[in-house]
RNA sequence: GCAGGAGUAGCGAAGUGGUCAAACGCACGGGACUCAAGAUCCCGUCCCUUAGUGGGUUCAGAGGUUCGAAUCCUCUCUCCUGCACCA
């Protein structure tokens, strides 16, 4: 049977796009369910197989969730920001926005032919005003609580993207956009928004996010990198002034022989200001400031320094210990590092410069001279020469090491994070404009609301890589809000991901002209109860959108912590050989092609079929043609099925497969789903009821809706099945005994037909069973499987035929068979 | 180095204390149907044995807990992913 599937997908697809099928109605009693997939960036070659997975995952979901009687939030909108479409502006001379649109439309098209359940009507694009306005609205708002601020920092510098980075977007040195270009520092003024105040909470709340992965939360852990240590000032030997340090090892204070401040310290000009020193210590620190930053984390690099001349007291025995400019020191904490013998760094780093090292811990707390040891000694052990607390071990100490510091006014404790804040301008046109105003009277001013959004101008050349915004006169011009005077806009547009900081908040009020939402939308159908996307964002995007949830929440727009209560993230696809796809291999799977070859639905279902939806798998015709060969038979068998009644049998497997169906797709199993269908599906009898065949059709509609409609139709459903209820499993139905009379069955034909195999002259079949498991083996259904006659006896029927006594074999779950 | 995850048949993948280790798919082999091929249907694919029934080995490796372990604990090996000169 030949099926136009293309027929299908379009009957259906504009069936639901007529009918407003999956818009989410707003006010009714139905509780809520929000489903969203991380929006894409609308690249201009446009949806592969993985987004395909991806939506696919969500879809199935929202459909199963929908079903169920929520009312289900859908939403898709597009990352719209960003420089693929600048550059390829710049290329062709044309304007970003058209690249853009252009790439959006041909997502949506996509989009809509894979059947995807979206809710169109809030279709976010953060490339429009109407959605950048907030933006800014958020920034300004930051602005006044004086976390978004302006200063000159050392920043990360991209010379292909010809902007700066955020250090979420620096992986190893380079950028995560061009991995052949190294980062550059440089020291630029920029606008950056202090996720900082928000580190110990972004820290502690990840023990809230029950239901995310552990690598992620993992990953942001280390990322925000929360640190317990103590701060330990150390004096100049010469001068007031105190040099403070950060250490969680606080009970290694008795080693310490010298300090190591990072070369991009202000402090290193502070010390060698007006000393002979001055010349030689500032060009040798300038020198390892610039060192690239892959060099810079290579830790087979060799440790350099310098001894600045100046030298600092140690305060907890007043020893005095020089001070060296060093490149292992980061500007991490203060940027000043109390070095000792029982750090691998600093010993090797002590024997380079010929600086003195000692032990205070030893395997038993006997005395150990580092002087005469070739080696850091970083275990634990005991402490020795560390004045009260020699004799205890080096764990114990720590703490009350702390204190003693801490009481004596040497210190303090303090915790650090290595969470930096994060750098949000963007030398680049494509993006939210930053809304802030220069006036040389009034300084700094941010644009009044009133007079939002600041747009991007439509007539502009793209001549270069530069900013066409820095000379835009009718961008750039303007009046001072305050003292009306002549100003000038700040040309600097937002880092892409301020946009996905919020977007999904939007979607509860995507029209909204007034506010950047009603609270009221916002309270009923947030938080995000399922989020998929991939694993790449963990310390991106992931944090950016809690740090903007929970801004959001301290000025009293929202009442709950964290933006989604599961996250999920999809495996990758990957190509028929298992290698990653991608263009230069020439393995890329279009989404449209292999639809046009199997359908979209066989291309859905065998995307969800090969194995846990967080794992990797491989895309593969094979395996898509088989699935397409079970659609086919299950519109074959459709179009056969008699109306009548349900076989208890039948009865049975249809509601326990409902009740572990409905199991698996709850947990995301839809691999198990997908094979317990397929079982049941083997099970369905060609006359059964209306209502059972319905229940089949249900589960099977949310991994195959097309299919799935064009059943529920044929066999005469109401309405769409993507709107009917989800089957309930009757328990009562489910009888175990019809499995284990399969399995009996199952067995034996197989038996038999070995033993015809055997003895190729067989006829007659005789099988002996014991008499409480007679009723497992229906002669009938034996017979049909193994083409012979059959009879069953039970072992005590006195009547029965076995010359060769084959029913002293018998035992439980195991028949004796003669053939003759 | 630190962290997270994984290691089950030729491959993908179920199974996370006992009732069964390998469901299901792919691949491969055999059979039925057919002039033939394809499609379809049936059977098989750790080892030995038996006309099927029977016995044994096995879940990266080694120990351990338990009456009982793929599953829990310890150590080791391998692979993936992320972070990493963070003091």
């Amino acid at each position: 049977m030949k099926i136009n599937f293309a027929k299908i997908e379009k009957k259906w697809q504009s069936k639901w796009e007529k009918s407003k099928a999956f818009e989410v109605k707003e006010g009714g009693k139905k509780e809520k369910y929000y489903v969203l997939e991380m929006y894409p960036y609308p690249s201009a070659s446009g949806l592969h197989i993985g987004h395909a997975f991806n939506y696919t995952i969500g879809d199935i979901y929202a459909r199963f969730k929908r079903m169920q009687g929520f009312n289900v939030l859908y939403p898709m909108g597009y990352d719209s920001f960003g420089l693929p479409a600048e550059n390829a502006a710049i290329r062709g001379k044309s304007h970003p926005k058209k690249f853009t649109e252009d790439a959006i439309k041909n997502y949506i098209k996509q989009q809509k032919n894979l059947g995807l359940s979206y809710d169109w009507s809030r279709m976010v694009e953060c490339h429009k005003p109407d959605f950048y306005k907030w933006d800014q609205w958020i920034f300004l708002k930051m602005f006044e609580k004086g976390l978004a601020y302006k200063k000159e920092a050392p920043v990360n510098w991209c010379s292909q993207c010809n902007t700066v980075l955020a250090n979420e977007q620096v992986k190893d040195g380079r950028c995560y956009l061009h991995e052949d270009t190294e980062v550059e520092i440089k020291h630029l003024d920029q606008w950056f928004l202090k996720i900082t105040k928000y580190a110990d909470e972004l820290y502690e709340d990840i023990e809230k996010l029950k239901d995310w992965p552990e690598d992620i939360k993992a990953m942001q852990k280390n990322w925000i990198g929360k640190s317990q240590g103590t701060d330990i000032y150390f004096k100049l030997e010469d001068s007031e002034k105190i040099l403070s340090t950060y250490t969680t090892r606080c009970d290694t204070i008795f080693s310490v022989t010298f300090l190591a401040v990072a070369p991009e310290s202000p402090l290193v000009n502070e010390l060698v200001e007006g000393s002979d020193r001055e010349k030689e210590v500032k060009e040798f620190s300038q020198r390892l400031a610039k060192e690239s930053f892959a060099d810079r984390i290579n830790e087979e690099k060799e440790k350099e320094g310098i001894f600045t001349g100046r030298y600092a007291i140690n305060p907890v025995n007043n020893e005095k210990v020089p001070i060296y400019v060093a490149n292992f020191a980061l500007m991490y904490g203060s940027g000043v590092v109390m070095c000792d013998a029982h750090d691998k760094r600093d010993f090797r780093f002590a024997r380079k410069y010929d600086i003195p090292l000692k032990f205070v811990i030893s395997e038993d707390g006997e005395e150990l001279d580092a002087m005469r040891e070739d080696y850091a000694f970083v275990n634990d052990g005991i402490l020795f020469n560390s004045g009260e607390f020699s004799g205890m071990n080096n764990r114990e100490a720590l703490p009350k090491m702390a204190n003693w510091i801490e009481k004596n006014k040497w210190g303090k404790k303090t915790i650090n994070y290595k969470l930096r804040d994060w750098l949000i301008s963007r030398q680049r046109f494509w993006g939210t404009p930053i809304p802030i105003i220069y006036c040389d009277g009034c300084g700094i001013q941010g644009v009044p609301e009133k007079d939002l959004p600041v747009k991007l101008p439509d007539n502009i050349k793209f001549t270069s890589k530069k900013n066409p915004l820095i000379g835009c006169s009718k961008f750039m011009d303007v009046k001072c809000p305050k003292c009306k005077g002549k100003a000038r806009r700040e040309t600097d547009t937002m880092d892409t991901f301020v946009n996905s900081s919020w977007y999904f908040l939007r979607y509860c009020d995507a029209k909204n002209e007034k506010a950047i939402f009603d609270k009221k939308k916002i309270k009923h159908l947030m938080p995000i109860d399922i989020y998929i996307g991939g694993r790449e964002h963990a310390t991106g995007h992931l944090i950016y959108c809690r740090f903007y949830t929970k801004f959001l929440r301290d000025i009293g727009l929202l009442d709950f912590d964290e933006p989604a209560v599961k996250l999920f993230n999809q495996g990758m696809v990957h190509g028929p050989g298992g290698e990653k796809m991608s263009k230069s291999r020439g393995n890329v799977v279009m989404p449209e092609v292999v639809s046009e070859k199997f359908g979209v639905d066989s291309v859905r279902l065998f995307l969800v079929s090969t194995g846990g939806p967080d794992k990797n798998r491989d895309w593969s015709d094979k395996g898509a043609e088989g699935i397409l060969k079970l659609i086919e038979k299950v519109i074959d068998y459709a179009s056969k099925w008699n109306a009548g009644k349900s076989s208890a049998k039948v009865e049975h497997k249809v509601n326990k497969g409902v009740k572990e169906i409905t199991e698996d797709i709850e947990n995301l199993k839809y691999n198990l789903a997908v094979i317990k269908l397929r079982g049941l599906f083997g099970s369905l009898e060609g006359e059964m009821a209306k209502k059972d065949l319905e229940s089949f059709v249900k589960l099977f509609s949310v991994f195959c809706p097309h299919v799935g409609e064009e059943l529920w139709s044929r066999i005469g459903g109401k309405g769409f099945v993507s709107l009917s209820d989800w089957p309930k499993c009757n328990e009562k139905k489910i009888n175990e005994k019809f499995d284990k009379a399969e399995k009996a069955v199952e067995r034996t034909v197989a038996d038999i037909l070995n033993i015809l195999k055997i003895v190729s002259k067989g006829e007659l079949v005789y099988v002996y069973v014991l008499p409480n498991e007679l009723e497992n083996y229906s002669a009938e259904e034996i017979a049909k499987r193994v083409g012979k006659d059959v009879n069953v006896f039970a072992v005590n029927d006195k009547k029965k035929y076995d010359p060769e006594n084959k029913s002293k074999k018998v035992k439980p779950g195991r028949p004796g068979i003669f053939v003759e």
